[in-house]
RNA sequence: GGGCGCGUGGUGGAAUGGCAGACACGGUGGACUCAAAAUCCAUUGGCCGAGAGGCCGUGAGGGUUCAAGUCCCUCCGCGCCCA
C-alpha cells in the first residue's frame, strides 16, 4: 500500500502543535457565545475501542465546528475512574485498583490524543481524584442534612458475584447483574438511599421541554412510571385488621372478587387462618426463595403461585367477602403490597381466578360479540349500582374516589414506578460515604472540615461479601465527632453513578477549591449544549444527572436556573460484531491503534463518520478494513488535489469559462449540503457529498480545457474549510502548506454559501405519463405550467407514449415535474 | 403480552409524497507498466434485447393519491424498552 501523505508524521506533529498552541483551551471570560459540547466520559478500561472512537469523533467533530462557527467551546475530558472492573483486576492480578486505573488511564489518554481529540485537558476531572472525592462527600452531607440521603433496611438486589448490592436499574431484565450475569438474589440489609422520588414528578414533567431522542424519552417516562388511581382501606371479616390496597381502576370496585397479597406482607401471620397455616407457611418460604424477576414473569404455571389465606376482607363498593390470597408476583417494594383483583377488567387477575375457581363479574360491558377474556376497553359500567350506565372511564373513576373519601376509606393518589436510588455498594474502589456510627450519637455525617474520607491503601481484597474497608481496623475504627468518644465509620462506598451526576457541572470550573460547583462557572457554560452518548445509559445515568442536578440547584450548590443538565442529546449507534455489542469482556474489541499506525486517525474518523448513521447500529465485519482503506484513499484523493499532484489539478492561468462558473456554484451548493448535514447529524452523506465533489473536481482537472488555476485554489480551500472537522491533521496540514506558516485552518470561520449561486438557470424537467418517468427534458428555471406542459408534449418519447391520445389530465410542478395522465 | 423502531442491489447505505439505489465496499473492463502494486478512467439492481429501448423491482398483501421506499390498514421477520 503505497498513500500520498505521511499520516503518522503529520498527525502527530499536528498534535504537537495543537497542546502547545492551547488550541482547545478556553476561558470563562470569553466574550464570544458559549457552547458546551461533552460527550460521556469514560470509564477506563484500557486502550480505547471503536465505540470510544466513534463517541469522541462526533465530540471532536462538534468542538471543531462550533469553534469555526464562532463559538467559544468548551471541551472536557474526564475519567469515570472508580468501578468494579478495577477492583476485580486487583483481586484477579494481586495489585491495587489505583495504578491499575491509572495505567489504564494512561493508555486511553494516549488514544484520544493520536485521535486528534481537542480538550480542555487543564480541566481533567478524575472520579478517584481526592479533591473529587472531597467535593462528592460534601454533596452527599448536604443531602444528609436535607433528607434527601437516608438510610434504612431494605430488601435489595445482592448480586453474589459482585459480592454488593446493586441499584434496580443494574437488573437486567432476566434477572442477573448487568455487569457480571450472575442471578441476582433478594436479601434484607441497611442501605443508603437518595431520594430521587420527591423530584419524580418535575423529572417527568420536564421531559417535555428537552431536544432528545424520543426513544431515550418514552424509556425515562416508562421508567418513572407515574400512575394515577386511588388507595383505600378494606376491613377484613371478623377481625380489626385493614388492607391498603392500591388501583389504577377504582371504578371496577364493584367486580372485586377477590384479594391478592404480597407473601411478605406484614399482616400475613394474622390473616392466615388455622387450617391453611401449613401451606401458606410452604408457599411463603418457597417463594422468599425465588428471585424478584422470576416471580414477574409468568412462566410457572398460575395455580401453584398463589395460596388461599382463609380469611375474607369486605368490598367497600358492596360489601361483599371476598376471599384473600397471596400470589408470588404480587411484590411488596411496590404499591401498599396488596391489589383488589377484578378479573373481568385484567387479564392476570383473570387467569388467577380461572386458576382458582374465583368468580367473574364484568363492571364494563364489552362491545357485543366480545368473544376475549378480561376486557379492558372503554363500554357502560354494569354491576356497579350508581355507577351503571356511565361510559366515560374519567367520570367513573372520579365517582368511585369520591365514595371511597366519602366513606373515609382512601382517596385519589399517585403511584410511582420509580424507587429512591439505592447508593452504598459493599465494595472498595468507589468515594467512601462520609459517615460514622457513634454508640452514643448514632449516624454521624463527617464534618466538611475533615473530608474528604480517603481509601486506605493497604487493604485485603478477598471478596467476603463486605467491603474490603470493614476488615480494614485503621480505616473502620475511629472517633465520635460530636463527642471524641470511639467510633466506626461507614464501610460502604458510592455507586459510581453518583460521581458522574455531576461532573459536568465540575467541569466548568475544576479549579474551584470552595466548593463542588463554581455558581458562576457553572452558570457561564451549563446547560450542555450538546451531549453524546451510547443507548445504554438512556435511563440510569441521565436520570440521575437530572435528579442531581436539581437537588444541587434546590441546596444552592448549583445555580437556581439550572435545572436541566443537558439540552440537547445525541445517543450513537453501537458498533457489534458478530451481533453483539464489542466489549472487553466478550474479547471482540478492535483496537484503532492499528489504523492509527496504518491509515492514520483521520482515515479512521472519516471512516466512522462516513459508515452510516451516527444513531445507528453498525456491524464490523470482514468487509470493514476496506472500508477504512477506502476513506484513506479519499483523504489522498484530496491531499493529491491540494498539493497539485493529481493529473492537472495546478491549473493554468487561463480566462474564466462557463465550465469554470460551473465548479464554482458546485461548491456553493456543497456549502450549503454539508452544513445542513452537519445541523442535523447526518455525517454520512455529508462525507459522501465531498467525495462527490472530489471526483467532480478531478474530472474538473482532466477535463479537455483544464482547470483554471484561480478556481481550482477556491474550491480546494472551501473543501479543506468543510472537511477541517472531519480530518483535523491533514486539513491543517494542507491549509498551512497553501497559505503560509502559521495559517491555521481551524481558526477560520466555516464557509457560507451565497444562495444566489445555490440556483441553476437550467433544469431538468421529469416527464411522467401516467406516473411513470418517460422523458427528462432541460428548461429554464422560471418556465411557467404553460411552457412546462409545451416542453413535456413535445417530447418524442412522450410522444410515442401517449400514442395520439390527448391527455386527460396534466398535473404540472413547473419547473421539475409534469405528469399527463391519460 | 404491551409500547417503540426497522425491513431498499452481492455488502454498508442514499432518497422535504415527485427521476429508487447518491456516496462507498466488492465485481468487470480499459489506460499506465516488461510485469505487478499504486494511480487514473469507464461500467456495475434483475430480466428481455445486437441495439434503440422495454418490462419488473424498496419484506408480503391491500388501501389513499395524478404520483407511495415514504402516508393508512392487515400480516410476516428482526431489534430495543417495559412486563
Amino acid at each position: 500500500m503505497s498513500y500520498a501523505y505521511d499520516a503518522q508524521e503529520v498527525e502527530s506533529r499536528w498534535q504537537g502543535r495543537w497542546a502547545q498552541e492551547h488550541a482547545y483551551e478556553v476561558s470563562n471570560e470569553d466574550p464570544r457565545p458559549k457552547f458546551y459540547v461533552l460527550c460521556m466520559y469514560p470509564y477506563p478500561s484500557g486502550a480505547a475501542h471503536q465505540g470510544h472512537v466513534r463517541n469522541y469523533t462526533f465530540g471532536d467533530l462538534n468542538v471543531r465546528w462550533r469553534t469555526m462557527l464562532g463559538y467559544s467551546v468548551l471541551s472536557p475530558i474526564g475519567f469515570d475512574s472508580f468501578g468494579l472492573p478495577a477492583e476485580n483486576a486487583a483481586i484477579k492480578l494481586g495489585t491495587h485498583p489505583r495504578p491499575f486505573t491509572e495505567a489504564r488511564i494512561g493508555e486511553l489518554t494516549s488514544s484520544l490524543e493520536r485521535l486528534g481529540s481537542s480538550y480542555d485537558w487543564r480541566r481533567l476531572v478524575r472520579s478517584h481524584d481526592p479533591q473529587y472525592i472531597r467535593f462528592n462527600q460534601v454533596i452527599f452531607r448536604k443531602f444528609l442534612d436535607a433528607g434527601l440521603a437516608y438510610r434504612k433496611q431494605a430488601p435489595v438486589n445482592w448480586c453474589p458475584g459482585c459480592n454488593t448490592v446493586l441499584a434496580n436499574e443494574q437488573v437486567r431484565a432476566d434477572g442477573t447483574c448487568e455487569r457480571s450475569g450472575d442471578m441476582v438474589v433478594k436479601k434484607d440489609l441497611e442501605q443508603w438511599f437518595f431520594r430521587i422520588t420527591a423530584y419524580a414528578d418535575e423529572l417527568l414533567a420536564d421531559l417535555e421541554e428537552l431536544d432528545w431522542p424520543e426513544r431515550v424519552k418514552v424509556m425515562q417516562r416508562n421508567w418513572i412510571g407515574r400512575s394515577e388511581g386511588a388507595r383505600f382501606e378494606m376491613q377484613v371479616a371478623g377481625s380489626d385488621a385493614r388492607i391498603e390496597v392500591f388501583t389504577t381502576r377504582p371504578d371496577t370496585g364493584f367486580g372485586m372478587t377477590f384479594v391478592v397479597l404480597a407473601p411478605e406482607h406484614p399482616l400475613v401471620p394474622e390473616l392466615v387462618t388455622a387450617e391453611q397455616a401449613e401451606a401458606v407457611e410452604a408457599f411463603v418460604e418457597r417463594v422468599r426463595q425465588e428471585p424478584e424477576v422470576e416471580r414477574q414473569s409468568a412462566q410457572a404455571p398460575l395455580d401453584k403461585r398463589g395460596i388461599f389465606t382463609g380469611s375474607y376482607a369486605l368490598n367497600p363498593f358492596n360489601g361483599r367477602q371476598v376471599p384473600i390470597y397471596l400470589a408470588d408476583y404480587v411484590l411488596m417494594g411496590y404499591g401498599t403490597g396488596a391489589i383488589m383483583a377484578v378479573p373481568a377488567e385484567d387479564q392476570r387477575d383473570w387467569d388467577f381466578a380461572r386458576a382458582y375457581g374465583l368468580p367473574v363479574v364484568r363492571t364494563v360491558a364489552p362491545p357485543e360479540g366480545w368473544e376475549g377474556e378480561a376486557y379492558t376497553g372503554e363500554g357502560p359500567r354494569i354491576n356497579s349500582q350508581w355507577l351503571d350506565g356511565i361510559e366515560d372511564t374519567a367520570v367513573a373513576k372520579a365517582r368511585a374516589i369520591e365514595h371511597l373519601e366519602s366513606k373515609g376509606l382512601g382517596g385519589r393518589t399517585v403511584q410511582y414506578r420509580l424507587r429512591d436510588w439505592l447508593v452504598s455498594r459493599q465494595r472498595y474502589w468507589g468515594c467512601p460515604i462520609p459517615v460514622v456510627y457513634c454508640p452514643e450519637h448514632g449516624t454521624v455525617p463527617v464534618p466538611d472540615d475533615q473530608l474528604p474520607v480517603l481509601l486506605p491503601d493497604n487493604v485485603a481484597f478477598a471478596p467476603t461479601g463486605q467491603s474490603p474497608l470493614r476488615s480494614h481496623e485503621g480505616f473502620l475504627l475511629t472517633t465520635c465527632p460530636v463527642c471524641g468518644g470511639p467510633a466506626e465509620r461507614e464501610t460502604d462506598t458510592m455507586d459510581t453513578f453518583v460521581d458522574s451526576s455531576w461532573y459536568f457541572l465540575r467541569f466548568c470550573n475544576p479549579w474551584d477549591q470552595d466548593a463542588p460547583v463554581d455558581l458562576d462557572g457553572a452558570r457561564h457554560w451549563m446547560p450542555v449544549d450538546q451531549y453524546i452518548g451510547g443507548i445504554e445509559h438512556a435511563i440510569l445515568h441521565l436520570l440521575y444527572a437530572r435528579f442531581y442536578t436539581r437537588a444541587l440547584a434546590d441546596l444552592g450548590l448549583g445555580p437556581a436556573e439550572v435545572r436541566e443538565p443537558f439540552k440537547r442529546l445525541f445517543t450513537q449507534g453501537m458498533i457489534r460484531m458478530d451481533g453483539t455489542k464489542m466489549s472487553k469482556s466478550k474479547g471482540n474489541l478492535i483496537a484503532p491503534e492499528k489504523y492509527f499506525d496504518t491509515v492514520g486517525a483521520d482515515a479512521l474518523r472519516v471512516f466512522h463518520l462516513f459508515v452510516g448513521p451516527p444513531a445507528d447500529d453498525f456491524d464490523w465485519t470482514e468487509q470493514t478494513d476496506k472500508v477504512i482503506e477506502g476513506c484513506r484513499h479519499f483523504l489522498d484523493r484530496v491531499w493529491r488535489l491540494a498539493t497539485g499532484e493529481a493529473e492537472g489539478s495546478e491549473g493554468s492561468d487561463r480566462a474564466a469559462s462557463p465550465g469554470d462558473e460551473e465548479v464554482v456554484k458546485a461548491s456553493h451548493k456543497l456549502v450549503d449540503r454539508v452544513t445542513r448535514d452537519l445541523e442535523r447529524w447526518s455525517y454520512n452523506t455529508a462525507v459522501a457529498a465531498l467525495r462527490e465533489h472530489t471526483n467532480l473536481l478531478y474530472l474538473y482537472a482532466q477535463s479537455a480545457e483544464g482547470a483554471r488555476r484561480e478556481t481550482m485554489a477556491e474550491a480546494v480551500d472551501t473543501m479543506l474549510l468543510l472537511m477541517a472537522p472531519f480530518a483535523p491533521h491533514m486539513t491543517a496540514e494542507l491549509w498551512e502548506r497553501r497559505h503560509g506558516q502559521g495559517a491555521r485552518v481551524h481558526s477560520q470561520r466555516w464557509p457560507v454559501a451565497d444562495p444566489a449561486m445555490l440556483a441553476e438557470d437550467r433544469v431538468v424537467l421529469v416527464v411522467q405519463v401516467n406516473g411513470k418517468l418517460r422523458d427528462r427534458v432541460e428548461v429554464s428555471r422560471s418556465a411557467t405550467e404553460q411552457e412546462v406542459v409545451a416542453a413535456a408534449l413535445a417530447s418524442p418519447k412522450v410522444v410515442a407514449q401517449m400514442e395520439g391520445r390527448e391527455p386527460r389530465k396534466v398535473i404540472a410542478r413547473p419547473p421539475t415535474l409534469v405528469n399527463l395522465v391519460v
